[in-house]
DNA sequence: ACCCTCGGGACGACCCGTTACT
DNA sequence: AGTAACGGGTCGTCCCGAGGGT
């Protein structure tokens, strides 16, 4: 896809320093073609930050907690091989003052974390104290943070490690020891869930291709 | 300064946006004197980078937890009406990956994390299962997100509580309970280092300018 | 044309001084279409070097050695007035050392010009004991630094009649004396080739304009 | 000297590619300086032809025509290594249409060729049908386009050669036969008055240093 | 409906030769 | 002599329409 491109050099060059030049290169589209699809540059870091959100679909879990720890993780394990993804999170710490009126993509991940979190914490997983709120935005704002740093220090072949730290300071203050003793938040947590969720669409696959 | 203005500039725009006319018209410089004292655009970030590094110098404390805690209160306080620091931030966000090989502003802040953390453990402050290069690039990292998130958000209005939230979510993990006790992270603790810092340096420049 | 343009301003101030602005100017062109063009200011003068060359077909002539003497007067009647051939033996005179590895247009005169004299060698026009290289790079070196002193002198006006001193100097010590009573190198040369070129075309033009 | 840096810039890079604050770094001059010597890069070029002229001095002969073939010799010799008159010629060939109003070096050779000429014709070294200044500038024009060509192709190596093969061709239609036998235009005719001069020196230089 | 060649300006950073003030 | 300041100008490139073809 061309988005596939666009989210390359995205992710390499910055929002600005990206050319529609270059993406049309890499992606061996024309100009006309080009703009047929994106009428403009920004178009295109839109649909990257659209598509970007669609692709965290989790299995619940019944842990919620451990719900927002696995969107982390697998986040993070993404992060090493999507583009899409990549860009994403670029463009959100770039521009996302600027560009996003509306569909803040922090606004839309602090959203779904602090209502995870409020549903944890009626079931006990959470502790009283806790204001879902203003941990969901720590939550999501350190998760950024650590992956900028990782993505400096070492191109965020080290981020599973850091997020399973941030969980490992974090979790104290904000889970029950009851329901802490039950999560999971090892490094190779990511890894793990991908692996699982490939091979639920290994099963659905076969079934769709017959149905086809 | 020239500085100043390129630093009001690169905060508002980002690097790649942001324009060198722009930097001289709002700097009252010409084009000539500009790159004469920058011989590029890439130069003026680096000097906003090493300015930045500069204006943290803290009163040693005795608890060097409490100097931790102080470094990011001041520096979010400081966030709000140092345009250098603020352009820092930004600079650092955006382009740590690409542009400083090795005055990487996020290892200079762990580094500096990092020892302190260390002389806190052994002082008894830090619970000794911490490992204290992994905590300080996780403070560094998460300090770097809140604070974009802050920006995006309100602006970073409200980052002092943020930055409080981060500190009330992470010391259980990291201070003993002795240490804890004696350790101030609440919201107005940058403002009222500032008032300090401000305080004594009025105290120093009398004198100074009778010693003249 | 657009290389029209870019010719006159190479053959009026030179590659360095003549800027891409000026040929836009003058060829009514805008920047893009330039740039679409031309991919940069080397390659309009790298077209011109090639145009150059292409021009300078003649009618084989019995005497190898009359053909190079044309090749000369044609050249040298051609230099007065049309813009492409100007402005490349200017840039040849400039540039040439720097700009083409490969295509350098003295290689490319001295080796035809060296062809033609061994030829004629063969066909006892020219004496045994010359050597055909050399021979022919004097030729050529000579013609351009001829063509230098007249530009600079006069303004080329009286390039044909240096162009036939040259010749009158020169053909002493090349041609058989047999062959040297049936050379015309007047000074009025090229003025009768060119009538004869256009004749020629004329000619042809119309059956062409017939056939189609 | 400074001139020599400048020199040195002109001849590798042409009047207009040259920047005075490649000289000045090249000279370890400062801009002030710089400009305190020379008002303008112009007059940069202008003592750079100046220089050149001057150091054509040589000692007078018997036969003037032999005069003629040793300046041009020594010129080609001392182009080797002389980076005046390296940047001389450069700046000849490329700005001699322009930028010489009244001193322009095509003229002042072609001039003390002809007086030369002249001289050798009453002497009865030069055939009575040759136009004195028809064949002095031939001469000159030729030289400089011989030397642009071995620039260009060998970076002047083999240029006292071509100066050889010149005279050789054109002699034949300027010399009379009795003159011609006693001319010596070998290859290296160059770097053998280059000795000569340089022991003539070593003499005079002693008797100097004994009259100081 | 989709794609591409071609054209259009507006800036981009950078660097230039040169002049005042110290 | 030397540091600082000055604008004008360079080439290159960018994001983007418009007409022609498939």
């Amino acid at each position: 896809l061309i988005l596939e491109a666009a989210a390359e050099v995205f992710d390499e060059l910055g929002y600005e320093a990206a050319s529609i030049t270059e993406i049309m290169t890499r992606s061996a589209t024309s100009r006309g073609s080009m703009y047929f699809h994106f009428p403009s540059k920004a178009d295109l870091a839109r649909s990257i930050l659209a598509e970007q959100t669609v692709r965290l679909d989790l299995p619940p879990n019944v842990s919620k907690l451990q719900e927002i720890i696995d969107v982390t993780a697998l986040f993070a394990h993404r992060l090493l091989s999507d583009p899409i993804l990549r860009a994403g999170t670029r463009l959100t710490l770039e521009r996302s003052s600027v560009e996003f009126p509306d569909t803040n993509p922090y606004r839309a991940w602090a959203g779904m974390v602090e209502d995870l979190l409020l549903t944890a914490q009626q079931r006990g997983e959470v502790l009283n104290q806790v204001d879902a709120r203003e941990t969901a935005e720590l939550i999501v704002g350190s998760f950024a943070g650590i992956q900028s740093f990782s993505h400096t220090v070492t191109d965020r072949q080290d981020l599973g490690s850091r997020v399973s730290a941030m969980w490992k300071h974090l979790l104290p203050a904000i889970a029950t020891p009851a329901a802490m003793a039950r999560l999971d938040f090892a490094p190779d947590r990511g890894p793990r869930l991908a692996a699982i969720a490939a091979a639920a669409a290994d099963d659905a696959a076969p079934r769709e291709a017959a149905g086809a």
